[in-house]
RNA sequence: GUGACUGUAGCGCAGUUGGUAGCGCACUGGAUUGUGAUUCCGGUGGUCGUGGGUUCGAGUCCCAUCAGUCACCCCA
């Protein structure tokens, strides 16, 4: 025990106790996404450490001290080696190859991916060193419409996954310009009064002085209530980009909450700014965020392109899952074969076979590793089986196999080979139903 | 990164002022020589997260370290 390597702290296993769960998430987010008519995108886990220091940002905490950066080898034709990064999140790398494939060069793109995604940061519930996103993101739509399509997306997803008590906010950050100026006058307010800021609020001066606008502290109430105020400062077409949003949020019946100090950690971030949030996982209540990021496309190196997109993190959803108790589609087998005796053993994984071929949907689990009777009925009940298939030298001897259900009353039958197919077709049949 | 709490069998937990470990579930054998889940009886399984220290003696006290959890920070 004691010298067992573990796993890396803030990277978790997904057991197979969870898998169920997660394969269910995945295959609603897949279909809807589908339906939706995005097609999936599938980039590198690990990109030009630049390439994130260009979009995210050089003084967020996520380039600053959480990318896991490693340096790429020099290959044989003796290139120089260069610093490459585990991937903190999506938008950048699917960016990157938008622009790089020519999908987003003066044209609509509706892309979605999923993936692992690292950041260095200190581990607790729904927060991890590599945690699951999955990433939805478009190109080339420049009307509130999109971003009102990316919120549906999200709340028919909740919707679909069963879940309750999710929040939306909603803020506009205005355009990159209008951003910038208003991110000046909120310095310029706050380092007058720079004796006022707590510890992390002076550190947010220079990192992301919005973000003071959100301090949990009660001592900066008063003085970030008498702040610069974000929307007086819109310019007019994000304004109306924004009002336009809200009303065909209201149209589709979409409630939200404006949140004007709301902020997005992440630089390139423009206009429409969401969040969907809930006060069931602790602090770390963002299920999924996201936003129009307008400047991106052009700042990689790109035309200028309008995008907006979002992402959700999975690891949480899946707590999320798990909290309200929602329940998942049952994964055990309809049958698990019994087989006592070399004969029986012999006909059985036959059988077993020939079943598998006439009834492809069949979820049938057949006995391995000997054992009496006994044990093999233990066995078939532990693994949730609705029906034993029952083969010993005596069924053998009469040519025929018994059937016992495990979960209802009735009683066991013996049936004859020929007319096991029909049989148990016509029991699948009726399990379907109810 | 800062602060706090926790770590004892596969899992969930108890262990008194320091005297070398126990319960439930799970697993397994039997009652039931070809039939599970229920019931009854028995059994396996732990260098007490790791490494040092104090002590005649440490699961218990001290230090360090690793991991998890909570809050902050940050974010999905």
């Amino acid at each position: 025990m004691a010298n067992n390597i573990q796993s890396i702290r803030g990277m978790h296993d997904i057991l197979p106790d969870s898998t169920p769960l997660w394969q269910h998430f995945e295959k609603i987010v897949r279909t809807l996404l589908g339906n939706y008519g995005y097609n999936e995108i599938r980039m590198p886990l690990v990109e030009q450490t630049d390439l994130f220091k260009r979009a995210v940002g050089e003084v967020t905490d996520i380039v600053e001290k959480e990318m896991y950066i490693l340096e790429n080898r020099k290959d044989s034709e003796g290139s120089e080696p260069f610093s490459m990064a585990l991937r903190p999140e999506g938008t950048a790398g699917c960016v990157r190859a938008g622009i790089q494939a020519g999908l987003i060069f003066n044209q609509q793109q509706r892309l979605w991916y999923a993936g692992p995604m690292f950041r260095a940061e200190r581990p607790q519930k729904g927060r991890y060193r590599q945690f699951t996103q999955i990433g939805v993101e478009t190109f080339g739509f420049a009307g509130p419409d999109i971003d009102a399509e990316l919120i549906a997306i999200s709340a028919r997803l909740w919707k679909q996954l069963g879940l309750r008590n999710i929040h939306l906010e909603i803020n506009s950050l205005g355009t990159l310009e209008a951003r910038q100026a208003y991110r000046q006058l909120l310095v310029d307010y706050f380092s007058d009064q720079q004796e006022l800021l707590d510890e992390d609020s002076k550190r947010r001066l220079h990192t992301n002085p919005l973000r003071i606008l959100d301090s949990k502290n009660p001592a900066m109430r008063e003085l970030v209530a008498a702040a610069p105020n974000l929307h007086e400062h819109l310019d007019t077409e994000s304004a109306e980009h924004f009002s336009q949003l809200q009303s065909l949020l209201d149209g589709m019946g979409i409630p939200y909450r404006l949140n004007p100090r709301l902020v997005r950690g992440l630089d390139y971030y423009s206009r429409t700014v969401f969040e969907w949030v809930t006060d069931e996982l602790g602090s770390q209540g963002t299920v999924c965020a996201g936003g129009r990021y307008d400047g991106l496309v052009e700042q990689l190196g790109g035309r200028p392109t309008p995008a907006c997109g979002f992402a959700m993190g999975v690891e949480r959803l899946i707590l999320l899952l798990e909290t309200q108790n929602i329940p998942t589609p049952a994964t055990a087998p309809d049958l698990f074969m019994i087989m006592a005796g070399d004969k029986a053993i012999q006909a059985g994984l036959g059988f077993a076979e020939q079943l598998r071929d006439n009834l492809p949907d069949l979820r049938l689990v057949s006995n391995c590793g000997g054992g009496n009777f006994k044990t093999q009925m233990k066995r078939a009940d532990k693994s949730g089986a609705a029906f034993a298939l029952i083969l010993g030298e005596n069924e053998i001897e009469r040519g025929e196999i018994g059937l016992k259900p495990l979960r209802t009353k009735g009683e066991q039958i013996n049936l004859p080979f020929s007319s096991l197919t029909a049989h148990l077709s016509q029991l699948l049949e009726n399990a379907k139903q109810h």
